[in-house]
RNA sequence: UCCUAACCAUAG
């Protein structure tokens, strides 16, 4: 099983989804029962594919298998169906979700938070934030950088800087990932003196600045028309030995 | 071995 999975996983990586699906067979034929990470696999692949008709159908393949669906299956399909801006269907996937007894979990609501966010209904996202919290999960530094893009993609750069303060607040780890989406959200209000002051903070927490910080500070100044800012910058990435793409 | 977040790239 191990192994066919790990062809499943190649193919579906490929994108090769239909030849994924008829391992799943194959497999079957050779007295390799597929599991829920056969599935899990593939589903994710279709949900990446924007395919949900497909994904629902190979879900309640899984189902009828017998097989049990777990975290992953769940929050596979919720975040398939985020992406696709398709909220209801996520309600039906939660209440599943419980009659398996299983609760969301911390990527559940990372998902869910997400989708609220991608569509523009930040009350709702931040309602999500305080349900989890609720069912005594910790918001971690992947909740906060979605919220704090969804309030930049907002134009609110105060509830985006107000995160990055609860974080601090909070003790949460503010990882390099979390600075690009702030440095992201300042650098589209053309805010570029804020957004060099983000860099700096975290180089002096001994962070190692990425390309996508980079990038983002670059566009920035080049949407401005800030060209010598724009060159000094990609010159300063190459003294601390970024490979630009 | 499987699931969640960011830039250039929903390019006028």
């Amino acid at each position: 099983v191990f192994s066919f999975n790990k062809a499943i996983q190649a193919f579906s990586k490929e994108g090769q989804l239909d030849n994924a699906i008829g391992l799943l067979s194959k497999m079957e034929e050779m007295g390799c029962k597929p599991d829920a990470f056969s599935y899990n696999v593939i589903i994710n692949g279709l949900c990446k594919k924007k395919q949900m008709e497909q994904a629902g159908k190979l879900f309640g393949e899984m189902l009828d298998r017998g097989l049990v669906p777990n975290h992953v299956s769940f929050n596979t399909m919720i975040d398939g169906y985020c992406k696709c801006g398709n909220l209801e269907e996520t309600f039906e996937i939660r209440e599943l979700m419980l009659k398996q007894g299983l609760r969301p979990n911390l990527v559940t609501y990372n998902s869910l938070i997400n989708g609220f966010c991608k569509c523009g209904r930040l009350d709702q996202a931040k309602g999500l934030l305080i349900e989890m919290q609720e069912q005594k999960l910790e918001p971690d530094n992947v909740s906060y950088s979605i919220l704090i893009d969804g309030h930049s993609r907002q134009g609110d750069i105060h509830g985006a800087l107000a995160l990055h303060s609860e974080m601090i607040r909070k003790g949460i780890e503010i990882s390099v990932f979390t600075y690009d989406v702030l440095v992201n959200a300042l650098c589209k209000q053309g805010k570029m003196r804020e957004a060099e002051g983000i860099l700096n903070e975290m180089v002096g927490k001994g962070l190692n600045p990425d390309e996508v910080v980079y990038n983002t500070l670059i566009d920035g100044h080049a949407v401005l028309g800030n060209t010598k800012e724009a060159l000094g910058l990609y010159q300063e990435m190459g003294r601390r030995g970024i490979t630009p793409s």
